[in-house]
DNA sequence: GATGAATGAGTGTTCATTCAT
DNA sequence: AATGAATGAACACTCATTCAT
């Protein structure tokens, strides 16, 4: 009786889902939660605004799942250098290449808004607050104590390096996220002198 | 009856606009243009916002202009190092200092806001654009060139070494301009590395 | 191929229409027209709301329809009292409980509802406005009559005693409607002595 | 330097906010709280409608207000009975013909629709179903009682008598409150048969 | 100069209604 | 006939800006 199966409902149902996700991370991450007009994600999706909420119920929530997701998107990042090759400062090479591509930006610019804006949940900003850099180290703790061990990096609180080092990460990125120009991307080799034994 | 000369006068509008000035440079720097609204500005001047109007005639009037003035600040502490003693790197390490000193923050969270936000003027944006990165550049220039000259300097293009280094600052300090946690403040020494010979 | 013949869909439309006719009333008499979305009455029937739109044209439509076969049905009631055995007295008790019964309130909420709510045409509402209370008086006048002839009803005016009457039944109900609580349904022996002879 | 002195002030703020109040109490009696849309109210009063959120912050917290207003008012309508010179009858006498008088239908209407509406918070849904029928029950419990002892007022639980007596008042303004016609308000002598002794 | 009442354009969200399948 | 994705008009609420005093 169903005049669409419930196999190809599925797959609008998908497909709309993702052209919003992308569509917001695009407005988001460029404009932030209070500069970004639900519209905007509408127009950026190429539906009507009302559309938006038969997927998700409000602003509030369609921001806060992006973070979260983005959240775990990051820290898979930050997980999977350890399957590649390599001495610990060719890994860390490697993790910043990924961090700086363009396609990671708007995860770290979402986690950025969320954390300086003012229309998002408390609830979410704690999370971060707490989960974030506190997160990141942990996973990348053995990597540093390898490489100090091993000469690569240099010595000091591994924390404190590691801390340092993925907040002027994060400051790279959030100057130069919208293509606005100015800034310049430092090269991965000036970046590691950051933390690399000469 | 006149209770007022036109002195007093004078004085009690320049007072006020001081006040209205330290108070948009604070509310804007921490919240941008969209996130700041006038009442917060006037609440922090403490007037009614009634008053901001007598002052400046729009809200983005009052952000460009203290946009401007802040770019005009940034070059002349950029100018002023070349005044203090020592060598080349210990010009660099007492300005990297008074950048991201607590007090200078303010005025890159104002230029960062009008790179990247919405209700800026199209002209106030180009003028950062082009103007920014470029004067600062043109000003380090000698300074960087004497440094690589003294061997302090690692080799290399100097105008992409000097947007290199003036990027991860700014990152730096939009990142942990909201005291919002999470982010950390590498050491100086730290910094220095990225463009110090070994 | 031909799956059903003609008898059977007829048979469908009629079941599906009389389930959301059920549905409406039940939906519409608790919360009225404006608290009333089609999805409710959707959901309460079982269907889409969709398939609302192929049975009718709208929300207005349905309820407008709804009210009118109300009404219809409120004088049926009136008049089937006439039928019944007793004396006058022992005939308005009947329809008093009748009335105050259960299952005919939707009705007379219905009704209620349509005079007060805004989305009724005014055409609805004149008719009720005309019909309703009058049509009620003309049913129940020689009741009355006979009622005061026979000395079991109080003298006066029976019409304003039928509408005084009928006034406050309504009243009750649609006080007692929503079983929200607070309110009491008098015993109908109570209420009798309003128009009874002592 | 003040330019309006706080006297001033203060009677333009308690003018308007009375102004939207009565505005606000008829709208809300007649159409109820969804029904009620803001921009009624505040064409009702005058005003724009920016302006009725300088002096309430929601249509919510309004609406809450005046119930919680009419509530008091309903409460000191029944207690001042006692004050009144004349047998318990006579007593009930006045007060049903205070409650029944024009002037007061708004607030059972507000009352009401209080109790019926969606929109309301359950926090006041809570405050009426506690409080509103037990209080008045109580107030009224002593009079009804001396009408019992002195033979004016029919036996039977006086809780009863009160709560069918106070329901039917309240359907009866329901029906009415519109001037929309059909019904008809019985005369007092009618109603108090209710409860009076032959 | 100073205040805060007042306005209205703009934004988030809901829901009746349409329509491709 | 039946579904639910899709649209857009309507409404609550915010906030920059104006203006009488």
């Amino acid at each position: 009786m169903a005049p669409l199966n419930e196999e190809q409902l599925h797959q609008i149902r998908d497909e709309r889902r993702d052209q919003i996700i992308v569509a917001a991370i695009k407005v988001f991450a460029r404009r932030g939660i209070i500069g970004t007009k639900m519209s905007m994600i509408a127009a950026e999706a190429g539906i009507s605004h009302g559309l938006l909420y038969h997927y998700f119920t409000s602003k509030e929530e369609l921001f806060t799942m992006l973070v979260e997701d983005a959240m775990v998107g990051a820290e898979e990042a930050m997980s999977s250098i350890y399957d590649l090759p390599g001495s610990p400062i060719e890994k860390i090479r490697a993790l910043t290449m990924e961090i700086l591509d363009e396609s990671g930006t708007p995860y770290f610019m979402l986690i950025h808004h969320a954390r300086t804006s003012e229309g998002v949940p408390e609830k979410v900003k704690e999370l971060i607050d707490q989960n974030d850099m506190d997160a990141f180290i942990e996973r990348l703790l053995p990597l540093f104590r390898d490489g100090q061990q091993a000469g690569e990096i240099v010595d000091g609180n591994p924390e404190e390096l590691i801390s340092s080092y993925l907040s002027v990460l994060s400051g790279l990125m959030v100057v130069n996220a919208q293509g606005i120009g100015g800034y310049r991307l430092p090269e991965v080799d000036m970046l590691l002198r950051l933390i690399a034994r000469p």
